[in-house]
DNA sequence: TAGACCCAATCC
DNA sequence: GATTGGGTCTAC
């Protein structure tokens, strides 16, 4: 008889472990294929970890292990998903996040290929849908049913994607006049552009691209100020690296934003390329990762979970924008790719991490300064290009406002300026929507979200009130749902409002809004940022998305409607990336020939984080930063982890998290700092009310092993679910 | 006294 | 995470 070691696909801690089953198929089972198996009553996906042959009967079996086990059901892969590297990867992964194993595995593979129920019912193929007419009639349909029906009959291979109105396509397929059919979506349709020129390296550029070979370190830091050319030296050591005949892997932060440098390396490397990101549908992300699995792709550019693609022989990995901090899964396992990089390309004896910023985070920036990292620096701009003149408006002076709007007297007559000399204009403010509250002005009530009780923001242009949180809407209230006044007041400004102000003050010019609510239409965000590059636009309007990596060249005018909102959240970082986001956003101004201009509003104009970030001094800010962290003992002088307890009941929530920071106090000895518990921003959603511990420590070991002791506790009570995240960067 | 409802225990 | 099974409550 075989047996099986499993895996089960629940990611929670209580199920931590494998669970044994009888095999009896004919195919031939291996370790690291998925199996469906009965768990309590219902058919679940596994993950086999372990195979047993025995001589003996399944009832002596069970006599000699004390248990009965049950026959597993089906095998469902024909060879492991993962190589042995990658299994070494997700037990290191796991260990070091205190992640569930198999949170981890589900973490690496395609959505197709996760050991989990829902991957059944994803694509393995790619396809496109399409329509057509199935029975041509005009009878009895609406002017527009009938204006689609003629197009659809008019027109050859029609997309439904390309249909803008799903809901009379939807009747017309209901009358049965059209049909949906689909195609096997050709795959790789990457598209090249014009030839690739040939690029030579400056000195500077070369300088530090021979420093990152020569070096024994395992890790660079590749600190470049903006438009310093950081993309010609990863594409440069890329080349070395498959002329090497090994592999390279790219991360960047968000692929949409970064359709240049995408653009550069399929120029570059052609069909050697997989992207792997999350706007692919469940079929694309399953091909490219065939195509790396089978070696034809060697050049994986991704976001954070493709630094888990299965590059054999990996040569470099290279994080782009290191200090960005979507790098770091916030639902468990709780990983940050930087690091699983390191453990990465500690794998391969000839594999380096690079890791490149203008403003690295203080961890890695640190770790640089003591030499635990090769610290390379680009201080030269290419075409020497001067920075942007940059000017911090008082908005708590009166005399600086524009009477009635939430632009300064600065910052208007400059966008009028611009406007005027034909140039564009790029405003940020980092919150969507159009107010941040609705206030009962009688009983001072504030309109919360039902599930996660943070107040809902105020959307003007589809006229619901939104949670920022999980996405609940719901009509906007005409009376107080409380006392039932009808004297409702929008408390507070988000992007759609500075959309509005814009257009009402400056009449004549073309305006887009680029925001994560115009994002959520497929293609959106790239079509109006091509919109605005090409000229086609005077003022883009956007939250943090607009302040990355973009290169328009016609921009003169950057405006930072309110660069200290984010200083108001209560968090040790807030400053940190107050100064990211101010830098960011500044280099957006002056990157044609002509010269730039950055107004920065704020009601705060003596906080540092402001002041350096206009000056765009990186090491002014790190100098003050650093001073803060030591004193109040926060990373990177020391680690922070959080543990999250979630409980249907708040009470419970709260007195077993009070009881844990108990817990750790007695048995820490003084190494460990324990903080709360506090309820988050988010205090609760559909899965109950939660409460928050941080610990701060300088011994990691001694940390896990305690924190191992309260998972051992806390995973017997099935009162409470938990989550850790170590190396937490909300606190 | 059946069915609804809740909670804790358990899963191979 | 999902199911189960035992206990208690509830409506007739």
């Amino acid at each position: 008889m075989i047996v099986l070691n499993v895996l089960i696909e629940h990611a929670i801690y209580a199920l931590n472990r494998p669970f044994s089953y009888a095999y009896e198929g004919k195919e031939n089972p291996q370790i690291g294929e998925r199996i469906q198996v009965p768990f309590h009553g219902s058919l679940l996906v596994g993950y086999i970890t372990e195979i047993n042959e025995t001589n003996k009967s399944k009832e002596e079996y069970e006599k000699e292990i004390g248990y009965k086990i049950s026959f597993a059901n089906k095998l469902l892969d024909d060879a492991p998903l993962l190589n042995e590297e990658l299994r070494t990867l997700a037990n290191e992964v796991s260990k070091y996040y205190m992640a569930p194993l198999i949170s981890v595995y589900q973490a690496m593979l395609p959505p197709s290929l996760k050991p989990t129920s829902a991957s059944l019912k994803h694509a393995k193929i790619a396809y496109e849908k399409y329509v057509r007419i199935k029975d041509y009639s005009e009878d009895e349909l609406t002017a527009k049913q009938l204006e689609l029906l003629r197009l659809i009959k008019n027109n050859k291979n029609v997309k439904k994607s390309d249909i803008k109105s799903l809901s009379i396509l939807n009747k017309l397929i209901e009358y049965g006049r059209v049909e949906e059919y689909k195609v096997e979506k050709s795959r790789f349709s990457h598209e090249t552009t014009k030839e690739f020129v040939e690029y030579e390296l400056t000195k500077e550029q070369k300088e530090v691209k021979d420093k990152f070979i020569s070096s024994t370190k395992k890790v660079a830091l590749l600190e470049g100020v903006t438009g310093s050319g950081k993309t010609e030296v990863y594409i440069s050591l890329v080349k070395d690296v498959l002329t090497k005949g090994k592999d390279a892997l790219i991360l960047v932060p968000e692929i949409n934003l970064t359709p240049l440098m995408m653009q550069r390396f399929y120029n570059l490397f052609k069909g050697q390329v997989a992207i792997l990101h999350s706007e692919l549908t469940s079929g694309e992300k399953y091909d490219e990762y065939r195509r790396i699995v089978k070696g034809e792709a060697r050049v994986v550019i991704g976001t954070r979970s493709a630094i888990f693609a299965p590059l054999k022989n990996l040569g470099i990995i290279i994080l782009d924008e290191e200090h960005v901090e979507s790098y770091k899964q916030d639902n468990t396992p709780c990983y940050h790719a930087r690091e699983v990089a390191i453990m990465r390309a500690n794998h391969f004896e000839d594999c380096k991490v690079l890791l490149g910023s203008a403003t690295p985070s203080l961890e890695s920036e640190a770790r640089a300064l003591k030499g635990v990292y090769e610290h390379l620096e680009l201080k030269i701009r290419i075409n020497k290009k001067e920075l942007p003149l940059t000017k911090i408006v008082n908005m708590q002076d009166y005399r600086n406002l524009d009477k009635n709007s939430m632009f300064s007297k600065d910052l208007k007559s400059k966008i009028e300026e611009t406007l005027n000399r034909n140039e564009q204009v790029v405003l940020l403010l980092n919150r969507r929507g159009y107010s941040t509250s609705m206030l009962c002005r009688e009983c001072g009530h504030i309109m919360r979200c039902k599930d996660c009780d943070i107040p809902l923001v105020y959307h003007h242009e589809d006229n619901l009130m939104k949670c920022h949180n999980c996405g609940y809407v719901e009509p906007v209230p005409t009376r107080c749902p409380k006392c039932g006044s009808p004297y409702l007041a929008k408390i507070g400004f988000g992007s759609e409002r500075v959309e509005e102000l814009v257009k009402k003050s400056f009449e004549n010019a073309i305006v887009l809004r680029l925001d994560s609510d115009v994002g959520r239409v497929k293609n959106n965000i790239s079509s109006i940022l091509e919109k605005f590059s090409k000229n086609e636009a005077n003022v883009l309007i956007g939250t943090q998305m607009i302040a990355k990596g973009h290169d328009f060249p016609n921009v003169t005018l950057v405006g930072l409607v309110l660069a200290d909102l984010g200083l108001s959240l209560p968090s040790m970082r807030s400053s940190e990336r107050t100064f990211q986001l101010i830098t960011q956003a500044i280099g957006r101004a002056g990157r044609g020939e002509k010269k730039g201009m950055a107004i920065i509003q704020t009601y705060m104009p003596n906080h540092y984080s402001i002041i350096y970030g206009a000056r765009q001094d990186y090491k002014a800010f790190f100098n003050e930063e650093m001073r803060i962290r030591k004193l109040q003992q926060n990373p990177p002088y020391t680690f922070a982890s959080t543990l999250t307890i979630v409980s249907k009941s708040e009470e419970v929530a709260h007195d077993v998290a009070l009881r844990t920071i108990d817990l750790v106090i007695r048995q820490s000895q003084g190494e460990i700092t324990a903080i709360g518990p506090s309820k988050p921003y988010v205090s609760k959603d559909a899965t109950g009310f939660k409460e928050v511990c941080i610990f701060k420590y300088k011994k990691q070991d001694l940390f896990r092993t305690i924190m191992q002791n309260i998972l051992n506790i806390l995973s017997k009570n099935s009162s409470v679910s938990i989550k850790i995240d170590i190396d937490a960067l909300n606190i």
